[in-house]
DNA sequence: TATTGTTATACTCTATAACTATA
DNA sequence: TATAGTTATAGAGTATAACAATA
């Protein structure tokens, strides 16, 4: 007798997720940060986003959840926030000292977390699974129009 | 020149997750339901669990974070909570007619919304998905206490 | 008027700690 | 004392709407 309520693959993913994502969380908070602020710091290095638009875009978050976390990050010292002499619309996000110092703290604990994530599984397999979470996410989301590498960040919470 | 930051796979597996989860609440909420009500009116269903701590973990949360959710539900008239006659600290929490045909509309949703998300991908490759992400899973997790088939949802948000 | 960003406010989901009632 | 559940409180992350400043 087959099982009348297999676990549907979206579920199943959701399940996945929210363990390794949790866990991760942990790691990075154990790192002394978060998902959100390990983000910003990543695309501020990667992107050098122009805008707060930008990198809000890039982050997968709204301008004024990015404002929130931008605040946070000042407050704590990890960031300074200058108007552009060309346009002073334009606040120019840059890391402070301590800003690069956590931002490699977090890149070590990212990486080792992934080492550990993906321990025993062939490069090819990591592939495929890429493959198929992209066709996954295809079929489902919205006409794309996240261009950057790290977009996708988007969750309701 | 080999990409100096490849997309973690950890991270990868975070952006699909909140791509699919970001379109299933949708999908949920148009039903008028959320990933939380789903997820316990389904172990209602299937599980019939005889205490509340019982639904809390097959849903993934804790007792309080279960009570909060109930109340809603109960105010919304999806559910009843009636003490046990046999043990008196036991709630006993049913569906009502209201609660069922919510709990339907949503199943509807969800498979409505699984057919989409694997439209195009065959059996073979969902099975290859099922079993890269438990074994992902299996790499970060704390020992799995976890025996219920739906157990998972522990999110931080 | 349009663009950039902030402030104010609020929602959802979650958690811990302290509590009540029952056993 | 232990168990079942609730209440009170709080925190993280997100969002929308209204706003100020600049162009």
């Amino acid at each position: 007798m087959p099982d009348p309520f297999p676990v549907p693959i979206g579920l199943r993913l959701n399940q996945a997720a929210r363990a390794v994502g949790r866990a991760f969380d942990e790691a990075l908070a154990e790192a002394g940060g978060s998902l959100p602020v390990w983000l910003i710091l990543l695309n501020l290095k990667i992107c050098r986003p122009g805008t707060q638009r930008e990198l809000a875009e890039a982050v997968g978050i709204r301008e004024a959840t990015l404002t929130h976390h931008l605040n946070a990050m000042d407050a704590a010292g990890l960031i300074t926030r200058t108007r552009d002499a060309g346009n002073r619309r334009i606040q120019l996000v840059q890391l402070t000292e301590a800003g690069e110092t956590v931002f490699l703290r977090l890149r070590q604990a990212a990486v080792a977390f992934d080492e550990q994530l993906r321990a025993g599984v062939a490069e090819a397999e990591i592939a495929t699974l890429t493959t198929l979470l992209t066709r996954l996410t295809a079929n489902v989301a919205e006409p794309p129009s996240a261009d950057s590498p790290w977009a996708g960040l988007t969750g309701s919470h």
